[in-house]
DNA sequence: GCCGTACTACGATAAGCATCGTATTACGGC
DNA sequence: GCCGTAATACGATGCTTATCGTAGTACGGC
């Protein structure tokens, strides 16, 4: 779980999806890799239980498990979250 | 720092520190690897500023840098730390 | 000065992982 | 049926990293 998130593009993802606050296809995504790179970390995420996948037409919807994380890692997600939104903004001012 | 914490030996490392609450020469640690991966490992903390290092004698004192990381990424060391305890204890149990 | 303990440095190795391009599948519109 | 869009599968590649053993440095006790 913490190797999931410790890559900057998934950490990217998880901050996509957690401001966003709703499912969001892939594609939506302005991410600074290959389509394929774009879906091996999806996969990564998925298979550590950090987001939930499902079809909505063509569309693959992806979903932040923030729930199942909170009972697993209570404070966790939103520890990272908040440091990576201070750190963001750190390099960007 | 998420990857520094990502690796099960590191983390335990830092688990051993938390619980002791002080400084602890690198020897006391019982670890599942080499010396010089110990080392290893012990120096990747250190440059991802999760740990100090100090000499004292012939022993290598380390200490946990609870303030820093408090600052940088409030909350995030607790959380991992419980959330690990937590798994520990699930594993184990 | 010599030895033992504690740790580091270095080189080697094997595994893991991020990345890509291309081919393939699945679905909806025409 | 055909095409475009959305995503996956697969194989390849190059970099990073975890691991080790051996050799070396630093320090304290005798």
């Amino acid at each position: 779980m913490l190797h999931a998130l410790s890559d900057p593009v998934r950490l990217r993802i998880v901050r996509y999806l957690a401001a966003a606050g709703e499912d969001l296809a892939c594609s939506v995504f302005d991410l600074p890799v290959s389509k394929s790179t774009t879906t091996h970390h999806f996969r990564v995420l998925r298979e550590n239980g950090v987001i939930r996948q499902c079809y909505r037409g063509t569309a693959k919807m992806s979903t932040l498990r923030r729930d199942d994380l909170e009972r697993l890692f209570p404070g966790l997600l939103d520890s990272v979250l908040t440091a990576a939104a201070r750190q963001a903004d750190r390099l960007g001012g």
